[in-house]
DNA sequence: TAGGCCATCTGGTCCT
DNA sequence: AGGACCAGATGGCCTA
């Protein structure tokens, strides 16, 4: 069967963000018009099998185990299926929410072109292990947890600090560009090119062994990233 | 125009 | 039984 529309209707103009559907099944009603079941039509078609055996309807007084007719079946089925595909339909508009979450943490890029769902999977982790592998490698030369790392990473400092209150390095477009600047003066914890690959069990490998960054992305940090070796 | 990406529908399976 | 999850199919939009 076609689909019934296109493009999402829940998709905010701009922002590209979802919203919550609205009460669905009203709201996808084919052009011909669909009526649901009622609740009453609904009930008066339930499950219920008819007693095959005449008066041996124990169950049920008479008159209450009727069969269904195919048309009460199937709009009984139609039913279901709309309510399904709504609640499919909010499960894939949560699920790109989410998405979109993710996008906002990710270092925006200078065109500040959207990344395509698998790209902002790819790029989330491999961002999550080059962010890993900075901790692990500065914690020996500031001697503590990274977490008291002073000036060592520079402005990108501030960010490892502030934990999950960190202001989003993607919620502006330069913050990405000043926290990794190659040229700032503070950058004195480069990584080094031939440092080795964490072990699987606490990285699941390098990033690039398992998913190559798209060309955007390698392009953009190895231009512009203290973590390029890694790419 | 082909190919990539996406939203949606759909039926099957698993889980509560 | 009903909902969540999943994967395949389909068709529209966009871009190189």
């Amino acid at each position: 069967m076609a689909p019934q529309s296109d493009r999402c209707p829940y998709k905010e103009q701009g922002s590209g963000k979802y919203f919550q559907c609205p009460t669905p099944a009203s709201t996808l009603m084919p052009p011909g018009g669909l009526s649901v079941p009622s609740e009453e039509e609904m009930e008066e078609g339930e499950e219920e099998e008819p007693s095959t055996a005449r008066g041996e309807c124990k169950r049920r007084p008479r008159g209450r185990g009727k069969a269904r007719s195919p048309k009460v079946v199937q709009k009984i089925k139609k039913s279901r299926r709309i309510k399904a595909n709504n609640r499919e339909r909010n499960r894939m508009h949560n699920l790109n929410g989410a998405l979109d979450a993710l996008r906002e943490v990710l270092p925006a890029f200078p065109e500040d072109a959207k990344l395509t769902k698998i790209e902002t999977l790819r790029f989330a982790h491999n961002y999550i292990w080059a962010l890993t592998e900075a901790l692990r490698l500065a914690e020996p030369l500031v001697g503590g947890p990274a977490g008291e790392l002073v000036g060592c990473l520079g402005p990108e400092q501030q960010y490892l600090d502030s934990g999950l209150s960190s202001p989003s390095p993607g919620a502006s477009g330069s913050s990405w560009n000043s926290f990794s600047s190659p040229s700032s003066s503070s950058y004195t914890c480069t990584l080094s090119p031939g440092s080795p690959a964490p072990s699987e069990d606490m990285y699941f490998g390098q990033p690039e062994n398992i998913y190559a960054p798209s060309k955007q992305q390698s392009d953009f940090l190895q231009n512009s990233s203290p973590f390029h070796e890694f790419i």
